[in-house]
DNA sequence: TTGACATAGTTAGCAAGCTAACTATAATGA
DNA sequence: TCATTATAGTTAGCTTGCTAACTATGTCAA
């Protein structure tokens, strides 16, 4: 993800308002800024699963197979809970069975389907991932005091708004 | 970005706290949806840049060079204002030379260096996209009304915190 | 002056996202 | 029954991120 570290100052908005006048440049400002602090806490993210050799997109797939009661899922399953597309998860659990964290076998009732199965080794890296994660994103949350809620809110509205770019 | 699209409900987040009991669930589901809602975002960004036939990689190199008095900046200079490592820039800029968006072109006086420059066509693509953009962030922002800069206050004091991940 | 270091950019190879096109299998209905 | 349609998954090719290793050029100090 595109990070933009040099947000626009005063200058350069007005170079821009001077072009685009329907600009009103402080809303601007206050998107970009929204973008960036999201994206930075995407790549905090990154870093944290990165130290303890796992990427986010397949931590994610560990995360969901372990929810299921049996550990086992189709990957259309996987992509449909993920929101990614069935192309995307094939390369995800390619990744995950060459570090031996999955299986993936044929059903032999419905020979279109595959299963995908956490492995004990899985289970042992969600193990030695989640209560680290759990305990950062408390601390992490902690920071908010009684404002999570309203930040939730607040960003709530903007999510309903979205619309407005289609 | 993976999306996340099932978050957790009250079972699975039960089943969790069983096996990772310092989890403080309700901080987590807050976090989760806080991340949802910022990847939603950035994914509506992608697809109203994608109605004007452009990426959003290549979109902030265009305006980074719009913000220059020459519209000329070297490949590192875009890369450290874009917050991506070098070899990332020289892949966007390949991609915008392609699309005849940008020039690139051999400085005589120091010989390592490059500078791209925008084109022509380059300035009327951000003509083309700019004021319809403007115009959709200050109709996604008027949603918040007064509120935009206490939800801005809220997301800084997380971004603050981001340390707790390190 | 030249050897070491610094800087600019590219290339190679990996990850994880996408769409479109493909194979294989199952289901359905005329 | 068998042709059509639907479903599951993969492959190919694109984008945009990364790091590490490389080339070319410039700088600086012994």
């Amino acid at each position: 993800m595109l990070l933009l570290q040099d947000l626009p100052d005063e200058q350069i908005l007005q170079k821009f308002a001077d072009r685009y006048p329907e600009v009103n440049t402080e809303q601007v400002m206050q998107f970009l800024s929204l973008l960036r602090i999201s994206a930075d806490l995407a790549l905090m993210l990154d870093r944290f699963l990165g130290k303890h050799d796992l990427l986010q997109g397949r931590w994610w797939v560990l995360i969901l197979l372990m929810r299921e009661d049996d550990y086992r899922a189709s990957p259309s399953d996987l992509a449909a809970k993920a929101g990614v597309s069935r192309a995307t998860m094939t390369g995800l659990i390619d990744g995950l069975i060459r570090e031996k964290l999955v299986t993936r076998e044929r059903d032999e009732v419905d020979r279109r389907q595959v299963m995908i199965e956490l492995t004990d080794a899985g289970q042992a890296k969600l193990d030695s991932v989640m209560p680290d994660y759990y305990q950062r994103v408390n601390a992490l949350m902690d920071g908010l005091g009684d404002d999570a809620g309203r930040l939730l809110e607040l960003m709530s509205v903007l999510h309903k708004q979205r619309h407005v770019f289609d």
